[in-house]
This record gives structure tokens, sequence and C-alpha cells, in this order.
DNA sequence: GATGAAAATGTAATCGATTACATTTCGGAA
DNA sequence: TTCCGAAATGTAATCGATTACATTTTCATC
């Protein structure tokens, strides 16, 4: 493996030539730059990304902390993410926490190491004190899941208006006993989602039943499946469900298929995300779509500039209601 | 942010101490080794990773390309990866290629220029001649999907005889028109797949039928469709389908449903993944399992030792066939 | 042909670690 | 106390690029 100091030899010129021709700032003549080139072909030479990194104090990787790569739900946000990334000449290390203290750790540390220039958290469950203290030294961005107020620019939906959005839906269709499946409400985003649900009620003058309520530990399709049972179980039961997650939505559509119930008909379902399999299952899944692929080039332009020294400002961004079968039929 | 020059000054010793009770390799007395970890403490010294690994020749972090990052079938098979890496101190950058050259150029180039130590293939689609050319200098094992004989160390199931598993289970619940669902054949595992097929047909007497073939460009739940509602057509319309992949079974699913048809009393179905779906769908779909984590820690292993300049031999695993609803009921 | 400013190129320091080799320190034996 | 080998520590080269500054070349002008 050639490296700078073979090809200046190998083309008679000094290394500093050599770097002029390699990065295109500097001028150089036709010439020399020529002949430069023709050696770097000579030695097939790739200049490397561990010297130029140290000597710019740069990685050109950014760190992406996601709690599960399997939820379906960030799989936009990534590409968005990646995308912008990309054209700026960086990669993207996605880093999957298991929501677990430890493994959040290991990649702050590529941080602090400085193998990594920044980080976009997506991570609802990420040690938000650590976050702080971390994003005094370096460059953080949190993306869609966001604690409030601690002074971290972040790009996230209006989540309590969605709610409200996705409530309004099933109440103008003619529900009036709607269940919430939320999320423990330790996060910011459930908090916000059951006050759009609230607001939704109160505004057509139904009143708030606790007993529709259900709080689910996480976000995944068994937790839908073991609250569809409690709720199918209610003695008055709701004739619609608003679940915070599809994968939530979809446990829930399979409960109550094993019920010999029929989706609309005996209980709508509406779910939160619009993941590709939102359309797949029987039948297609009415949902509220964040502008996932956006959020992430938002995202990821934010973090750059951030990196780059600029101050930047957090952005929320808009949302949409895709009804489909599950709550017309 | 200090540096080793300067928390050697601080603990009033030599940078070569510093990095000795960094790396705790060589011999340093307890009283020195104290002084080092306070100042060290006082300083908030983290050690860069860019001069390490600049020194070393070395950036711990390895590829794994993948056609897609939604496609579930990877996620175990990258928590296996995953694991084993972080274990020995690599991180992982997954790169989506989206099976265009120019998006596996881009990360091609980031192991040509020392950003990245090896790298675990998954896609299939990839081209095989730069990946033979960039495997005589560099670290690569194959996953799951390979090319054969190209000289290139991978980790894989025996997918002739995992599909005549599954075959052999359509054929023993009483099928004998058996729709196969298979993927381009310029895939080897796809030439495999309709040959595990063939086989179990044959040893049952089982006459081949071209119409009952079908081959798609993609493995998505879209072709699954696509293909079903083709299959739904035929004269002599099959009692079963075998797809090479869950996706397309799930597509298969829906579109028997929208046909007012029932699985598998009408139609049974099988699939091949085992992805985390499979068994949230509608009935819960037969499937056949690949020991994916397993594959991710031995491909891993496999690329460390690769690394290490170690010679490494290619794996066969096992695989197991899970019978669920869609095919039993 | 002499002059001088602009353009091209070269020299050497620098980024932050690791490590071969050199030097100093230490403790026990004579 | 002296001496010696082992243990501890230090010095300086090295990895491979970038770049401030110094030097040389070029060329239009007189």
């Amino acid at each position: 493996m050639a490296n700078i100091q073979q090809v200046a030899k190998q083309a008679g010129v000094s290394v500093a030539t050599v770097s002029r021709v390699l990065n295109g700032k500097d001028k150089v003549s036709t010439k020399t730059k020529l002949k430069v080139e023709e050696a770097i072909q000579y030695l097939n030479y790739e200049p490397s990304m561990l010297g130029r990194n140290l000597r710019n104090s740069e990685s050109r990787i950014v760190l992406i902390l996601i709690p599960s790569i399997s939820n379906p739900f960030y799989f936009e946000v990534i590409k968005g993410i990646e995308n912008m990334a990309l054209s700026q000449n960086y990669s993207i290390l996605l880093c999957e926490t298991d929501s677990k203290p430890e493994k959040e750790e290991i990649y702050f540390d590529l941080v602090r190491k400085k193998m990594a220039d920044g980080i976009i958290s997506m991570d609802p469950a990420v040690n938000v004190e650590t976050l702080k203290e971390l994003a005094e030294n370096y460059a953080i961005i949190q993306c869609s899941e966001y604690g409030g107020g601690i002074g971290i620019p972040y790009v996230t939906i209006d989540s309590e208006e969605a709610s409200y959005h996705a409530v309004k839906h099933l109440i103008q269709i003619g529900h009036r006993k709607i269940a919430l499946m939320n999320s423990d409400e330790k996060f910011l985003y459930a908090r916000e989602r059951r006050m759009g649900y609230e607001r939704a009620l109160q505004e057509h003058g139904i009143p708030l039943d606790g007993e529709y309520i259900f709080y689910t530990q996480e976000l995944g399709f068994e937790q839908g499946q073991q609250t569809m049972k409690k709720i199918l179980q209610l003695q008055d039961r709701p004739t619609a469900v608003f679940a915070v997650s599809d994968l939530l939505a979809i446990g829930a559509l399979k409960e109550i298929n094993a019920a010999g119930l029929h989706v609309p008909e005996d209980v709508a379902v509406v779910g939160f995300d619009k993941i590709d399999f939102s359309n797949m299952t029987n039948p297609a899944l009415t949902t509220v779509a964040q502008p996932m692929y956006k959020m992430g080039t938002v995202a990821a332009r934010m973090l750059i500039e951030k990196i780059q020294g600029k101050t930047v400002d957090s952005i929320v961004l808009g949302h949409e209601l895709v009804i489909r079968e599950s709550t017309t039929g």
C-alpha cells in the first residue's frame, strides 16, 4: 500500500504538491498535476483517512442512536440521515442501544474518543443527564424523540396535535367510546399524545373515562396483543382504539381477529408512524404519518451545521393522517 | 480537550509512561500509575482514537453490506455481528447499498482508504468482480448470500436442503399442486432453492409443472401480491405456495385474503427467513428459519480472524422448519 | 535583459497516539 | 560500599496526511 511520500517520490515532487492535487484546493500547474496523477495511478495509491482524519481532527462519522434496529419506524428517518450525510462525505454508524445504559456508554465513548464527530439521538430512553453533559463538548441533535428543555436542538412533530387529529377522525366517523393505547408517560411524547386525545374528546363533549386509557412498557406487537386482550374484556367495550405505535396497533388487530371480531365493524383501529407493514396487514391500518425522511435529512443537516460550529434551532415538522381500511372498512 | 502530552506533563512523567498506563501491557510502578491516573482524572482526558488508529494502522470499524435496511431478515444477523464485534472492540458501519453499484463503491472506498478494516457482505447483488479484487488486499467475508467459487470465505445455510425440507412438509400434509415463488435465478440461492423444490417433488412422484414456477425481481411484499394474483388466475390452481422469502409470502397472504379465499384451507403458504413479522400475520406463517444470530456471530468471528491475518474456512450452518397456522390451520 | 509581483512548489511542523531502544533507578549479593 | 541485573522510565522515531511559511519559478513590463 503506497503512501503519499512514495507518490511524491514517484512523481518527482513534494508531498505538499501531491496533497494539493488530492484536495484540488490550491493551484497546481497542469503539467505537475498530470505527473502526480500518473504516479497515483501507477502506484494504485489511495489516501489514508487515518492520516487525514488525525491531521484534521475529525472522523467524518456520525452516530445514530436508536433503541432497536428492528423497529421499522426508524428506516425512513435513517435513510434521510444517510443520504444527507453521504452527500457531505459523512458516514453513519448505526447504534442500537436496546435502551441499556451500558450499550449507550459504548457509543458515547466513541464520541469522546474522537471516533465520531456527533450524535443524532432517536432513543427516548436515553440518559438525559449524560446527553446534556456530552452536548457541552460535542455536536448532538435529538430527532423525533426528545426530552424537553434540556437545551439540545431537536427536530420532531407536534405530538399533541397529531394525536388530536387521529382521535378527531374516529369521533367524526361516529365513535364515542375510544380507547387509548399509550406508552409509559415517563416519555414526553406519551404525555403529549394523551393530551391530544383528551382535547379531542373534550371538544366533542365526550366525557373522559380513565378505564379507556392503557399504558404499555414497550411499543411492540406483543404489548399490543396483551393490551387489546384487556380492552376486549372491558364491561363497556370501546368501539375504537387509538394506539400510539403501528406495532401496538398491529398486535391489537391480530387480537381482535383472534377473538372472532372484525375491524373496523366491531372495533376500529388507528396506529401511529405509518411503517411499511401498516398497509400489509388485514385490513390495512389507518395511521398517523410523520415526515420521516424529511426528519432525517433535517436532523442530519442540523448536526453537520453543529459540527461546523454554527448554532442551530429546533424544528417542528408537520404530520399527516393516512386513512385506510381499519377505520373506514 | 487534553492530549497525552498534557497528561504526561501534569503527572510529571513521559508520554510513554502515560501510554503504558493506558494500555496496561507494560509494567508501571503503582506509584507512577496512581499519579498518571490522577492526572487523567484531573484533565478529563480521553485518548484519541484518531492518533491511536493512525499509529496502529487500523480503524477498528467493520462494514456490513446489506441491500436494504428495511428487510427484517437481516436484523438478527446484524445483532449477532454487532455483539461479537463489540466484544472485540470493533464498531460496525451498516451500509445500505440499495443494490446500486454507486452506493457500493462509496463503502468499498471506505475500506480502500483505511477507514474500515473489513467487510461482511450480505448483498446478493454485490459486484462479484470488485469484491474479488478487494478480497486480495482486504478482509472480506460473505454472509448468507454468496457467489460460489470466488475464493472468498462465506457462512451460509444449505439452501437446497432447506427448500427441499419446506416442500416436503407441504407434500406430507397432502398437497400435490405446489407453486414455487422464487427470485431471479441469477442468484445462486434461487437456483439452489429451485433444485430443492424439484427434488422434493421428484422424490414423491409428482411431475414437475413449469406453470407453477414463478420468478420475481425483488423479494418484497408487493412482488408477493402481484405474483399471487397471477397464481390465482391459473387454470389448475395450486393448493399450496412456497415463497422464498417471508415478505413474498406475506404479500401472497394478503392477496389470497383479498380474493376471498382462506389460508390454509384453500391455499397453504410457506415462507422463508422467519422474520419477526411472520408470526404477526393472520394466520401466522409457516417458514424456514435460518440460524441468523449464529450466522452473524460466526461471520464476525471469521472476519476478525481474517483481519488478524489468519486463514479462515467457509462454514455451512443448519436450518429449521417452523410449522405454524399457514399450513396447518 | 533587468525587475518584481504572482504563481507554483518545497520544507518542515503538526495532529495524538505507540513502541523500539536508551537510560536511569532500584534492590539484593558480595 | 560497590556492583550488577532487572525493573521502571524516558527519548525520539513513526504512522500518513495537511498546511503555514519559505523559496523558487514564471512571465509580463519596461
